[in-house]
RNA sequence: GCUCGAGUGGUGGAAUUGGUAGACACGUUGGACUUAAAAUCCAAUGAGCAGUAAUGUUCGUGCGGGUUCAAGUCCCGCCUCGAGUACCA
């Protein structure tokens, strides 16, 4: 009986789902454990070899957990809303839905062979309507709130309301619009409701203004900053401008500091808490207000250097900064005019790639030193960002180098207001290392105390305060597009309205097409059934919007990170119609244990998903603030890409050892025509492609070789390895033990076939342990001390390496067991019942199958885990590495239970001691028991 | 530019608090079995030098220094690659 892995998976990947095997109860006396991965948006292109890494990963800490009696949830769905089925259905006019049904089908039955243990009972799918249900009472519970700073959280609006008509808005404290206007209780009660509306909107955690937006012609949407990378969109690399657009957004500032402090306390990879505060980028400094001469306007400014405050010589703005146009001179208007013009032409992308050019334009205007009440002219310049702290700055041109090289470059004096530094040639930005000089009451101070001596005296005289400033903006969450949450929000003059949760879900409409109205409203707008009847509290059609009852509905959709924000909690409590979760699941479930995924959502759903915890736990939805403990980025597997070498010009392939001098381009062959040793099947290649069908090849020794190159798997790159392909000839349990094997998780590496008859060959020779001559057969025998020594020494290197996630090196230490037990003939049940207890997380089929044989009635999936026992470990003498002066030299084998000092008596004893020494007496011999002597002299 | 991470045989990668560098696997070479091939099993495999051989010996973890009896591991200075970010005041 050889080992028919088609079949032994076959039927077990029935087994499972027939008996429900890895269904999870949501209470239990057993300890919980929440095993999660990132769910996948379901392509139409299906899984590649890379996509499993982390399930596989993931799937053998849950069955580990639930060997070892935890009561595991590890559940998987589908981010189901995106943009390819949209793009798709503008194409085919399919129905997007339809789109997603087929390809979470595909994803099913390829995540199915690979044997996971999901439980699929509580599968969600974000465009399900019974999820997005309560993705839209979660926006409207962001509506109804605010953040207080005083309480430093969330808050119902009603306790604002409450506020404001007792007390007015002077004494609150709480994250809004800039700037909104100031009232007291008697005007506030006085307001019309619109104007009371439209006050509250600018609290709202989620709230409708006119944002300056990146706008994508292309794609006709707006983009959030995560959805950019390098002024072009993500998808597809189209222009991204910015463009003001009437939007939704979530005040995800509010939550700066906390999301900032709340990596404290997580188990997260560190490269990627990084980012997270990079993108968070709090910078603790002072705001600075300067009054303009002539004119009634200050400019405020924010600076981490208000230590440097006497070295300013110039101010500038940024082009867009709303003063520009009112402060500018007469004589200078028409050159402050072009350079504005000519600088909002230049799109984002321009901008970030000409860094290096100085350009900018004095305003004529003059500035009030606050201290010192000097004169500084107020110049504008494109490498001040309106969109970051004021969109202004204080410049110190000694003491920051773009500020240097601006006034270098339109010869603004410099003035020198540091001890001892050099500024002939650049600015002195080193604050830690920095003395004060040439600045009245602050000369001799370190960065720190004249900072706060500054901003002290600042705030005396009402120039300007203490400020952190956060570079994390507001997130837009208004989508011009058809596949994605619609609001549950209508418009009555012109005010947004929450449709009551008694109403949810508010479904997307049927639209004849999925593309922008002529008029330019989102897809949303073709259809005919769209508008809100307050009175019967449901969607009717658009015609009778003028009715008195009927108003406009929101045609925007809400963005891709909506549905996934969240999600982990649903999964606790799947099928709930009541609420987005039981409390007692949540209670029970609290927070993910183990979350895998790609770092590529940093600061994208990592950070929004914490975000919306943080709220939700501020309203006393969840029980945690942080929603998942420990996070595990895993590597992506990278496709090892085929080149052949087309002679320039021709139509003649070159093998890889002819190409040396001649110009060749490099085309991209399927991966599948190349054996191991990078030999090409140029019979096939003609076969697929008619570019090759005419084309010659010349050889090398009768052979025609290809490049190799290691990049992104992507279908146009013909790279792509398909996991069914692999367990049609190896089985899923050798695909999952391979890409265990392959590296570390956490790395990126290349997928290569060629080792993977390693892991194959191991086990079909696990699978003989049990079979002697072709039958099952094992031996009821006590099994020699050298195995239980193997066994045991296994369970330990297994379950630290599990423990630690590094699960190559349990392949590995499976590879060593096994063939230590062949060498030993070892066919006892004593050794084989746990050793595949052992080895089934990682290979579960084949486990389960031995099982059975063992004379098992039940799965294995909850068998109490093997514990290893220490007295098998423990050896009585040990090989002693003996070292001069480091070196190493001979070993001598030694008892343990020696003392260091009988040790080294026993090693000067020794002749191989003596002949090295040579007559001489040693200085010295250190002896670490248990690992080495060595001898100094 | 800044931040973070990584450089170990022909290849993927092991190496605990500093303690025999190269586990395990691929590949390669030789051998066994076979009419032959596949499959399987066994052995060798960092490089150099000496030796018929057992063996001995030198050099070896990106480069240059340092600490230490002992450094892949710790410290200082560089180089290269990868990821993120980019005029953030």
């Amino acid at each position: 009986m050889s080992y028919d892995f088609k079949k032994i998976e076959n039927y077990w990947q029935s087994y499972w789902a027939k008996n429900q095997t890895f269904a999870a109860e949501n209470s239990s006396k057993l300890p919980k454990y929440y095993v999660l991965d990132m769910f996948p948006y379901p392509s139409g292109a299906g899984l590649h070899v890379g996509h499993p890494l982390g399930y596989i990963a993931s799937d053998i800490v849950a069955r580990y957990k639930r060997h070892k009696g935890f009561n595991v949830l590890h559940p998987q769905g589908y981010d189901s809303f995106g943009l390819p089925a949209e793009q798709y259905a503008i194409q085919t006019g399919q129905h997007p839905a339809i789109t997603t049904e087929t390809n979470i089908n595909r994803y099913r039955q390829q995540l199915d062979q690979l044997g996971f243990s999901f439980d699929w009972s509580r599968e969600i799918r974000t465009s399900d309507s019974t999820y997005y249900k309560w993705t839209q009472w979660i926006f409207i519970q962001l509506f109804n709130a605010w953040y207080d700073l005083s309480l430093n959280k969330a808050r119902s609006i009603t306790t604002l309301i409450t506020l404001f008509s007792e007390q007015g808005n002077k004494n609150i404290t709480a994250v809004c619009d800039e700037n909104p206007p100031e009232f007291s209780a008697q005007e506030w009660n006085d307001f019309s409701e619109i104007e009371q509306q439209k006050i509250l909107l600018q609290y709202r955690l989620a709230y409708l203004s006119d944002t300056e937006v990146n706008w994508c012609a292309e794609l006709g949407t707006v983009l959030a900053n995560d959805e950019i990378i390098n002024g072009v969109s993500e998808r597809g690399g189209h222009p991204v401008i910015r463009k003001k657009m009437k939007q939704w957004s979530m005040r995800i500032s509010a939550y700066a500091d906390r999301l900032l402090q709340g990596l404290e306390k997580i188990d997260w990879p560190e490269p990627l808490k990084e980012m997270q505060r990079n993108w968070i980028g709090k910078s603790v400094g002072a705001s600075v207000v300067f009054n303009v001469t002539d004119y009634d306007a200050t400019v405020e400014v924010f600076t981490t250097r208000p230590d440097t405050l006497f070295g300013v010589t110039f101010m500038t703005l940024a082009p867009e900064h709303e003063l520009v146009s009112k402060i500018t001179t007469q004589e200078q208007s028409a050159e402050v005019n072009a350079y504005v013009e000519q600088t909002s032409k230049r799109s984002e992308r321009d901008r970030m790639t000409d860094v290096k050019s100085i350009t900018g334009v004095f305003t004529g205007a003059y500035a009030i030193h606050p201290l010192t009440k000097q004169q500084i002219p107020i110049w504008i310049g494109d490498y001040v960002l309106a969109g970051y702290g004021t969109g202004a700055v204080m410049a110190v041109p000694c003491g920051d180098q773009r500020d240097y090289d601006f006034a270098t470059h339109f010869n603004i004096p410099i003035v020198n207001i540091f001890k001892d530094a050099d500024i002939s040639k650049e600015a002195f930005t080193d604050k830690e290392n920095s003395v004060i000089a040439n600045s009245d009451f602050l000369n001799g101070l370190s960065y720190k105390e004249a900072s706060q001596k500054v901003i002290a005296s600042l705030e005396k005289i009402g120039a300007g305060k203490g400020t952190i400033n956060y570079r994390l903006r507001d997130a837009v969450f208004s989508r011009q597009r058809y596949w994605g949450e619609p609001f549950p929000v209508y418009y009555k003059e012109g005010m947004p309205q929450m449709i009551d949760r008694a109403h949810l879900p508010i479904l997307l409409p049927k639209v004849e097409k999925y593309l922008p109205t002529q008029e330019g409203a989102p897809p949303l707008g073709n259809s005919s059934q769209w508008g809100w009847d307050e009175q019967n509290n449901n969607v009717v059609s658009n015609d009778k919007i003028d009715h008195q009852t009927v108003f406009p509905l929101e045609l925007n959709t809400m963005p891709g990170w909506a549905g996934s924000s969240w999600y982990f909690n649903r999964y606790m409590d799947a099928h709930n119609t009541e609420e987005f979760a039981s409390q007692e699941a949540l209670h029970y479930w609290k927070e993910v244990d183990l979350y895998l995924g790609g770092s590529e959502h940093a600061t994208g759903h990592l950070l929004y998903s914490r975000f919306w915890q943080h709220f939700l736990y501020d309203m006393e939805q969840v029980p945690v603030e942080e929603y998942a403990k420990k996070l595990i980025n895993q590597g992506m597997i990278l496709g090892t890409s085929a080149l052949a070498y087309r002679k320039r010009g021709t139509q003649t392939f070159l093998s890889k050892g002819l190409v040396q001098d001649h110009e060749v381009d490099p085309v991209h062959v399927d991966v599948s025509f190349v054996n191991s040793s990078d030999e090409l099947d140029v019979e096939q290649l003609k076969k697929w492609q008619s570019q090759f069908a005419e084309a010659s090849f010349e050889l090398e020794e009768g052979v025609f070789r290809v490049g190799r190159e290691v990049e992104k798997m992507s279908k146009s790159k013909y790279n792509v390895v398909n996991p069914d392909d692999i367990c049609e000839q190896y089985g899923a349990d050798t695909l999952r033990m391979y890409e265990m094997f392959l590296g570390p998780i956490e790395q990126a590496k290349p997928w290569n076939t060629a080792g993977i008859s390693g892991v194959h060959s191991f086990l079909r020779k696990l699978w003989k342990l049990f079979h002697l001559n072709e039958s099952f057969e094992i031996s009821e025998e006590k099994p020699s001390r050298e195995s239980l020594k193997t066994l045991h020494k296994t369970i330990k290197k297994v379950t630290e390496d599990i423990e630690n996630f590094s699960f190559n090196t349990s392949v590995s230490s499976f590879m060593i067991c096994v063939n230590e037990l062949s060498a030993q003939q070892c066919n006892q049940r004593s050794i084989l019942e746990p050793l595949t207890c052992l080895i089934s997380p990682f290979a579960p089929h084949i486990a389960e199958e031995l099982w059975k044989l063992l004379g098992h009635q039940e799965s294995l999936s909850k068998t109490p885990y093997p514990v290893y026992e220490e007295h098998y470990l423990i050896e009585s003498s040990k090989e002693y590495p003996i070292s001069f002066n480091g070196k190493m030299r001979f070993t001598k084998k030694l008892p343990l239970s020696l003392s260091p000092k009988e040790i080294e008596n026993e090693v000067l004893a020794d002749d191989r001691t003596q002949q090295q020494l040579d007559g001489r007496t040693p200085k010295k011999v250190i002896v670490v028991p248990g690992k080495i002597v060595n001898i100094v002299g």
